[in-house]
DNA sequence: GATGAATGAGCTTTCATTCAT
DNA sequence: GATGAATGAAAGCTCATTCAT
């Protein structure tokens, strides 16, 4: 029943969400805080989310959906398997920098409580992460990223490192300074540790 | 007030509060869950600490206390900055390895909440970040280090990888590999990018 | 407003909220789940009756009325005031046999709720309590019953005994025995009680 | 814990749910209504009672186990089955009569409910009844009372009787008249009913 | 110091009812 | 007349915190 009733109303309570758990936290968030920041009824939001839970849930899932395909569009541009590396995290930066709060709940929220690192099991971030090691393990193929580095291990330690370097900057209420500015200085940090 | 009364109680707390967050989260942990684990009453918990964020607050202090001073004698007995940066990465994953429940707090529970990252300054994870960036900056004096690399960032960076690296295993209920293999791994990523 | 508009609807939202107040108990039923097992929608019930209240009793109402009716004509039927009685205790447990949902609301959930036992006077119930009392009377006029009898006071021991009998087979799932076998034995009693 | 605790506090809550029930009914009752009518806080009553469920079933339990006991050592005084049967009307009317609302919510409000009268086994209702079907076997066995009669049929026709002739009474405001008057009516009835 | 019974504010969720279409 | 999406009041229950013993 969900999206069918009303698309624009699904979007306005996930956006709203997005802002609130950003702001408080998906514990301290309350439900109708949601619904005035959407403009509906706090009755409205269990028309189309089985609970807080299951909103937390499909953003993440929506969110992480639209990244996915944006970037595998993006690197499907690229030829060479370097290149990829340095526009994946290029445009990893690029998407945070446009949805810091999104950026933060997934940083933030969704590594907390077991019910969304234990219990549920979480395919689309897995996804991303092999978007990183798909992207190794051509290179590897291609012979020009070391063959032994272990792409799995690498995957987690890339996504780690551009997500803790992203953290200081969502959270600050102030961005000082851009975190494009970074990406140069992530790449070629890893670039040098994959290659040389 | 807090640790004169008597120093065993306290350490029971802080030590219960570990495993039930570690276990529950710390928005699902109960007082009273804690009170049990420690085998204490639930109001003798508030003659240790303020609040329930007290206790966190309190067990991530002084468990970052502890493993800043004993990451700060291994470091001394290293000469050469890049031996240390190597020692650094291997004991935290040997920390970690040996803490899993507090590891996954500070982890997972630590990252969320605006209660701890925004409001609360945290003091004692700049200090560990800045174990890392200390030996960079010595690194880079000596000249063994590259001159580009900016410490502040780069300590995100490296922390962010042994971290996400670490979480997964801290998640998992068996312990299916150990970390100390990814040691050498992370470390050669890491030396190779910044030296070379 | 009622019955005007559509006697089928009026009639079909009367049959479901039988059903599912049967199955679900009045409070624990739902307006929407009426709706459904009337094929209509949600808001229409509201064109059809005031109020989740209103239908409870319009239910009662119209299947008392219906009840009073049947009896009074087949009582005509029948000359002796003792056979009468006889007659009325056998219709009572063939109505409950043929209408067993209906026999558990009026049974169970009508006498519940202040709203329909205290505020709401029960005109129907009195009506169908004074056939009893009025073959009693006539009894009694004939000298066919006991005068010491109190009319007023049997006929609710003569339905609160009906009533009871029949509350174990309307509540029981699969109906191990038939109402009617039970009709002669109750009779017998009361009839014997009532005339000795 | 329950009772342990403080059994005023316990008996305090059920002495308010049944006033509360009486008036408002089940459904219709406010957990906070009754903390209010027990003078406790609305949480202690869940330091009691798993829920409010839970407390109706306890009310009736402790209630009936009460008047079972009290009602087994009065007849144990009879010799005669005829006269402990007209005790036993005549205790059940001088019950209700002393505890008007109890009586109230164990006739109006356990009727209702799929709750408590399908899933929940009213094991001490049962026990209540049968109190009279011992009795009439007895009778019978002696032969002061017909074989024909089926001691689980008239069981519940009597207790129907009284439990009928009760609620009018029960529900009323101002009690107009004696429920003991009524005793040696209803007894009269039952027992040329079941002798003659 | 220690206890744990008591407190009561607070929040998610339900659902009868409404009303724009 | 009919619809069903939207509403928002209402209430059961939880649990951090307190305080009399």
């Amino acid at each position: 029943m969900p999206t069918q009733i009303s698309p624009d109303k699904h979007k306005r309570i996930i956006e709203a969400a997005i802002k609130v758990f950003a702001k408080k936290g998906f514990f301290n968030a309350k439900i109708s805080e949601i619904a005035q920041e959407a403009d509906v009824a706090d009755g409205t939001i269990y028309l189309y989310f089985k609970s807080k839970d299951d909103i937390l849930i499909h953003l993440f899932e929506e969110s992480m959906d639209r990244l996915i395909k944006l970037i595998q569009t993006e690197l499907a541009k690229e030829n060479d398997p370097v290149s990829k590396l340095k526009r994946f995290i290029q445009l990893h930066f690029t998407l945070v920098e446009g949805n810091p709060n999104l950026a933060e709940v997934i940083t933030v929220e969704l590594r907390q409580s077991n019910k969304f690192m234990k219990e549920y099991d979480n395919v689309k971030f897995r996804d991303y992460l092999n978007l990183i090691s798909s992207v190794i393990r051509e290179g590897q193929a291609r012979g020009v990223i070391r063959r032994d580095i272990v792409p799995a291990i690498i995957k987690r330690a890339l996504f780690g490192a551009l997500d803790e370097v992203t953290l200081p900057w969502a959270l600050s209420e102030k961005k000082k300074y851009s975190l494009s500015e970074l990406a140069e200085h992530i790449t070629n940090l890893f670039i040098s540790g994959i290659t040389c």
